[in-house]
DNA sequence: AAGTGGTCTAGACCACGGC
DNA sequence: CCGTGGTCTAGACCACTTG
């Protein structure tokens, strides 16, 4: 659930035309009102009702097409995943349709390796934070994640952390950062033996390992994660859809 | 190279800014011209400005900050993929730096198999098109690619089939259609006998597999492919920023 | 020809950040 | 406080698709 009340006029209509596509009111693969229509009906201007299309366009859910009209797209549920969300876990996790809880394995204090110091910025042996933590879809393992902060950027006792948080919200309550941007690396590994402990299954078989490296606003690294991804419970997909 | 000449306005002022940061008029990392200096430069509006400059937003080549300022992301140029350009193979090789060319294998009609005729909504037995392909980056095999299109859809001699083209002018060729959505699924594999002939490297190892089906304007799915992805000699990275 | 989305303008006010 | 980007309006014209 998104409590989030959005206060926008566009982010309001978006939501409202994203609740129509998902009652049926506006039926999947179906044409939708023209922007005139929804301008009109919504008493906002033609512009305000463009952006919030362009929002939904954006995550592949409609199909503009012009001289004609708009489309909902009947495939875009299949996608687990819209553009730019394969960082959260938490979203690729509920995006398969589970609900998703965190169970943080440990969280502790140590010298960056080299690898880590390297995607950091900081001297090997500078101090980071190393948060364990693994991921589950209702009830079944299926993400490992790894992720390492560097120890100066710490606001609060390190006692204090609550690893079952978001990782943006860790970032917001702890070191007082926002995450402006981040790359995400995905790369084919074969499953290591503690990874296999947790999701179980065949002892020799590849997953799938997202390595991610979140920026402040200062361009400079907060973090460097491992995530290690059972593709085999849980599909990585993405959707892109042209106008 | 890309010969397209962009015909908005915006597009226009979208290439002149990204020529200027590729150039180093606007330095990796600084601050660029507010929108209103930018829309009284180049003698448009501000609105024209502001949705160039959200197409390089997207990209997450620059970052804009309320209240402040926008800034050329220093890192951009660290990711291969931007947003949904995961079915683009072309595109994945150039983003890593090097000169990608097509090798077709083979251009060949049977009845699709059980997947594929699911994936294309086909009867089993019912006639495809293989088109095996493989992709390299400079001299060397990265991707073995094969796409199934349904037979029904050709509308040119598969004789004339030009195997080095580009997916995408291959529709428009040969199947006088268009790709309006695509769903790409991520996996992780064991590679193959035939995929280690080509790419070469240690006899075990995983590789990334993209999985993708191509839909055209009636959301009818046009082709389906299995791309397996050396991820040792090619990386997979997606930028996303925020505002 | 009519209607659609795509682009563009010239204004306006707001929310935020840095000074 | 001022300048920034974020949002919004009420028009206008164009390019495209369909009947």
């Amino acid at each position: 659930m998104n409590f989030i009340q959005s206060k926008t006029v566009s982010n309001q209509v978006d939501e409202l035309l994203l609740e129509r596509i998902r009652e049926g009111i506006y039926p999947s693969g179906g044409r939708m009102p023209s922007e005139s229509e929804l301008s009109e009906e919504f008493g906002v201007s033609r512009a305000t009702v463009r952006t919030a299309l362009a929002k939904l366009a954006a995550t592949g859910l409609i199909l503009r097409k012009q001289g004609d009209g708009t489309y909902v797209n009947a495939r875009a549920h299949e996608a687990s995943a819209h553009m730019g969300n394969l960082w959260d876990l938490v979203c690729l996790i509920e995006g398969n349709g589970y609900k998703s809880t965190i169970r943080p394995l440990s969280i502790e204090c140590r010298p960056a390796t080299e690898k880590e110091a390297l995607a950091l910025a900081l001297g090997i042996g500078d101090e980071v934070i190393s948060l364990r933590r693994l991921f589950y879809a209702d009830q079944r393992a299926v993400i490992l994640a790894d992720n390492v902060i560097p120890f100066s950027l710490l606001r609060e006792p390190i006692e204090s952390i609550n690893g079952e948080l978001h990782i943006r919200d860790i970032f917001q309550t702890y070191f007082h950062q926002k995450i402006a941007s981040a790359i995400t690396d995905i790369r084919s590994v074969l499953i290591s033996a503690e990874a296999l402990e947790f999701f179980g299954g065949e002892s020799s078989r590849a997953i799938l390992q997202l390595q991610v490296t979140f920026y402040g606003k200062n361009n400079l690294p907060l973090a460097f994660g491992i995530n290690d991804f059972d593709d085999s419970a849980l599909r990585l997909s993405l959707v892109q859809a042209w106008s």
